[in-house]
DNA sequence: CGTCTGCTTGATCAGGGTCAACTCAGGTGG
DNA sequence: CCACCTGAGTTGACCCTGATCAAGCAGACG
């Protein structure tokens, strides 16, 4: 019934090189819209690489509320943060149906003793994410809400492009307030930057459709600064 | 001239399991202030474990403004979010007469074929890194400046203690612009956000001199929400 | 002794949060 | 089939926090 993957296909998906071995395969897990690959506090046992469908990861913040932490698609890998603590800081929610490849961490591990590539591999796509979530505490407190908003939907945009969607026509899986929550806004700002944009004749926003019709004054507006934050 | 670490030292100071292994030893880097292990986009070869001292990281944002990224002290190590790019997108810099020790990456890999638990022992290191950036994304985008401050304070308290240091006395090795950066906020707002504490007699500060009288409310007001972010 | 950088303090102002009311789409059940 | 309900989204009025601008001070150093 499920579903397997060869090593090399997974390999593919997550933009490593190609690496194959004999006998070696993944199962596929499939979620229906609101169902969780993992819950806050679970055991780590597995990671997770997106196949299809789209997800929303969140993590309750020191204040105690739950916050939107990224917006994971195909290619991503998903539970790298559980490996320190062996469970799992944030929780993640399929947004429509889904289906992920299961990787056994213990599994992958002692893959690791034959493929010292794959091994690197790993340590560099974790590293990648380690730079990402630092550019992105980074660029989001120095950005206005006009900004913040123009980034999203313009890294949006890039990201869908690079699965093989369009990336000019596209469906916000997520809502108004779990975009708020990832780029530090509340739902109303949100909606009125939407807005205005849509008036500045950028994009097209009907509920969740979006169109975008200038890239390029998005992919400029979305570094500029607040005013000068430092000087 | 130079010192020289074995590996069991270095696993110590990382807070691993002491591993040991005959006729390795790393190299120590002496720095004095003001200069820099490495500076962005210098290409990426070792990793540096801080043995002494006090150091500053920063990146430059996507608004082109260089940021405070973190304040690394003894035990903490450099140069994770190298690994994927194979070249440096942070530099640091010392704040103060600095040892770190060279850990060549190149040597790290080779290491790791004979000893997985060190292998495993750095995922899990750069693991805990990305959980705690999640965290402090999170985190700070829902807090005041207060409690911004408040945390700043309490968290650099809790890592003196955990070094020997006195937790609640000690002197600050950065800039109220640096941690302005850091935070999000501007330096005359850190500066305010201090002499409030102080008038309620929770710390008291001197130019980089800091006395904490109330770790215990700062721990409580470090969680103190702008209102009610997320209802 | 002058200069520079870091720090403090005050006055002003605006971006975006808060609160509230209303619309709209989809789902449920009588 | 329609009335009702719920949650998402929109829009407006108001206000507060923290940024901005400006000025003055103190310690470090050549």
């Amino acid at each position: 019934m499920a579903r397997w993957s060869a090593l090399e296909e997974v390999c593919g998906l997550l933009g490593l090189k190609p690496l194959t071995k004999k006998g070696i395969s993944f199962r596929h897990v499939r979620l229906a819209p609101g169902e969780r690959a993992y819950v806050t506090g679970q055991p780590f046992r597995s990671l997770f690489v997106v196949h299809t469908g789209f997800l929303k990861s969140m993590m309750v913040s020191e204040t105690g509320g739950v916050e939107v932490v990224s917006f994971p698609m195909r290619g991503d890998v998903l539970g790298l943060d559980g490996v320190y603590a062996r469970s799992h800081p944030s929780e993640v929610i399929a947004q429509s149906l889904c289906e992920l490849i299961e990787i056994p961490f213990q599994a992958l591990v002692e893959l690791w003793q034959d493929m010292p590539q794959l091994e690197l591999g790993f340590f560099e796509l974790i590293s990648r994410e380690l730079t990402r979530q630092q550019h992105l505490l980074l660029t989001l407190r120095s950005l206005s809400a006009e900004a913040k908003v123009a980034r999203f939907l313009w890294s949006l945009s890039e990201r869908f492009a690079g699965i093989g969607y369009s990336g000019t026509q596209f469906i916000l899986r997520m809502t108004r307030q779990d975009i708020g929550s990832y780029l530090g806004l509340t739902h109303e700002t949100v909606s009125r930057v939407m807005h205005a944009l849509q008036q500045e004749g950028l994009i097209s926003v009907d509920q969740r459709a979006l169109t975008i019709h200038r890239s390029d004054v998005l992919q400029v507006m979305r570094r500029l600064p607040v005013r000068s934050r430092s000087r």
